[in-house]
DNA sequence: TGCCAGGCTTCAC
DNA sequence: GTGAAGCATGGC
């Protein structure tokens, strides 16, 4: 157990923002993450300060990279014009927000599985993934299952994996499983190309389309700049922005700015405005 | 019970 | 190249 004081992080917004589908609020407000086949508890104890269940190695060679704690996200602020009431508001409603860096295939799985489907839905069906094909492991007294890798899940058929609720996304996810596993993507790789070059790449996977690719590339490959426009974002520009977003305003800072968007377009604050009739625009 | 969900592929045109 | 149809299943 390790103590650290941490300006500008939020376990519980992080947790309800829909880019990760393996950290969960248990009792108590402690938040648990499983990621590249650790267990971490997580807790905040006011004043910025926060618990971590690991060690000081883990934590400096896994967590602060996992979490972006290197990053520095107040540069935001001073690149939004003022009259930008909308985005002042989803900044104010999402602080403490990061982008994490996940593993590339656990994050590559789990947007096949979330097209069409709620956050919820989508847990279960990494987690009943998890269960059945990952790897038992434990934390103490805790057991818990590994994401399952490519080389596992390229193994097994549709049926196989029929257990998992995914619907018709089942042959996706063997699809990208037999890409990875044979060699065709190489994450490393495009992590050093540029962003375009690997959207490209994954584009070529039966599954992967626009939006899912840009997933790949900000949760998983570290390219901040990536903007996926799922549903709830392209509302929003419809709705705030009159069809058109000022991408150019915040080059580099593309993710995250998405993600504050997609965490205030979706809350209970901005549903009352909209069904108020009062629009920040 | 019915509707909707962090979209994608396929097929007309 | 563009637009519409069809898709499996869980959660509310």
């Amino acid at each position: 157990m390790i103590i650290r004081e941490i300006q500008n992080f939020s376990l519980s917004r992080i947790a309800d923002s829909g880019q990760c589908f393996r950290m969960n609020r248990l009792d108590g407000g402690t938040y648990r993450i499983i990621a590249f086949e650790k267990y971490l508890e997580a807790k905040e104890l006011g004043d910025s300060r926060f618990s971590f269940s690991c060690t000081e190695d883990d934590f400096q060679n896994i967590w602060t990279e996992y979490f972006d704690l290197s990053a520095d996200y107040r540069i935001l602020h001073t690149l939004v014009p003022p009259d930008d009431h909308f985005l002042l508001a989803a900044m104010a409603y999402g602080h403490g927000m990061r982008i994490l860096n996940q593993d590339p295939w656990e994050v590559m799985v789990s947007f096949i599985i979330s097209q069409r489907k709620s956050i919820p839905a989508i847990k279960t069906a990494v987690e009943t993934l998890c269960t059945n094909f990952g790897t038992q492991m434990t934390f103490k007294d805790k057991t818990y299952f590994t994401f399952p890798s490519a080389g596992y899940i390229a193994g097994l058929s549709c049926s196989d994996i029929g257990c998992c609720s995914l619907g018709y996304r089942d042959k996706y996810v063997t699809a990208a499983a037999q890409n990875v596993a044979r060699g065709d993507i190489i994450f490393k790789d495009l992590m050093e190309a540029d962003e375009v070059a690997a959207k490209a790449a994954l584009k070529t996977i039966y599954g992967i389309g626009e939006k899912v690719a840009n997933c790949i590339l900000l949760f998983g490959l570290h390219k901040a700049n990536a903007f996926p426009e799922d549903t709830w974002i392209k509302r929003i520009i419809d709705t705030e922005y009159a069809g058109e977003f000022p991408k150019s305003l915040y080059e580099g800072h593309l993710g995250i700015i998405q993600q504050y968007i997609f965490y205030y377009a979706r809350s209970r604050e901005y549903q009352d405005i909209v069904a108020a009739g009062r629009l920040h625009t």
